[in-house]
DNA sequence: CTCTTGACGAAACTGTCAGTTTCGACAACG
DNA sequence: CGTTGTCGAAACTGACAGTTTCGTCAAGAG
């Protein structure tokens, strides 16, 4: 209906003050440091309004909500810290990332415990949570995919299974704490799906 | 000191009006309720104190904290529903152990996501779900310790390694919703434990 | 240069909820 | 019947998410 009314496909390039990209980054920069270093409930909006200082009139202008704000400090930080490499030896290549995912997993773990408790009530942040997890899944699968190709997995593996065999038990024990989440593991994760020989 | 300066072990049997246990029972399972139907937000302590037909008072009076509420009763309804048979044949008793326990945790799913959100920020929370899920970690590592004697599972297999890819299977695609939790996903899950033959 | 547009900070405000406190019954036991 | 502790009702505090209002300032348009 607007749309018609106007019929402008670009009617004003820009006009008014320019947006400035440092408040954007010192935001989530903030909201990131704010989630690692403390416990999450001491993390509100005012908080990181606060530490960046910035309005939060600012941060709502930018975000729908405080779980969006989070997300995405957390979605641009583990940005930052993956692996991806390919020795060309399955086993060690999937060690490898199993292990940095793990350490890095552990580092933010205060950021992702957060996050995950916010994505038990805002759909906004659960859906971000699932397109970023949706991407760490992907990477995975496709790591697994070229072991089995390459005959060290079973045959009849069933990959997406296997994937939140994973990261299902790396969650599970960041967000009990019941026992550790450290290179052991993975090593032994690894030893326990590759096929002998 | 105060101990001390009394000297009493037992110094006064009981006196005043007796605590009804109808009460403490309908604060619980309004709360279960409540946590199963709504969303986990719409879950307040207010809520359940008029659901229960209670005052907030009482609810304060015998437990510390919100999650200690919910808490104990996503426990006690839990323990309704454990399954723990066993026919002989291994691979059938884990597939059904899993298929009880995941048809289990879709069906009050809103009630362990609100749970285990809740034990992120609640230490109170917390404590109380690292005992509960010891307790079904432990269920668990028996039933595969069985597996591992009669030789259906490989021999350098580690049990709270496997325990916690099954728990933590089922907890991450709760929590992210991202894919099912049904009986196929267990019968996959023992097919691709046990040993062939 | 001046006017308009929109970014920004400050701060007041609303609504919700956890947890506390107060008060007035009321029930059991001595 | 008095003491003791349970219970409901309701007011209250404090924290926090999200909104609104207002004044200011920066950048482009004319």
């Amino acid at each position: 209906m607007l749309g018609r009314v106007t019929a402008e496909p670009q009617p004003r390039p820009h006009t008014g003050r320019r947006r400035n990209p440092a408040v954007r980054q010192a935001i989530l920069d903030c909201a990131a440091d704010l989630l690692a270093d403390n416990d999450y409930s001491a993390v509100s909006i005012d908080a990181i309004a606060q530490a960046a200082g910035v309005s939060k009139h600012t941060i709502y202008r930018w975000w729908p909500s405080k779980g969006a704000v989070l997300l995405e400090a957390m979605a641009e930080r583990a940005r930052k810290l993956t692996p991806g490499l390919d020795t060309g030896v399955f086993a060690d290549d999937l060690e490898t990332f199993l292990a940095a995912t793990f350490r890095t997993a552990v580092k933010v773990s205060g950021l992702l415990r957060g996050i995950m408790a916010e994505a038990q009530r805002d759909p906004v942040a659960a859906e971000g949570l699932r397109q970023f997890t949706a991407g760490r899944r992907e990477e995975l699968r496709a790591l697994l995919a070229r072991g089995l190709r390459q005959g060290e997995l079973p045959a009849d593996s069933d990959l997406d299974l296997l994937v939140d065999q994973f990261f299902g038990l790396m969650w599970y024990r960041l967000l009990i704490g019941h026992a550790p989440l450290d290179d052991t593991v993975a090593a032994r994760l690894v030893r326990s799906v590759i096929l002998p020989g």
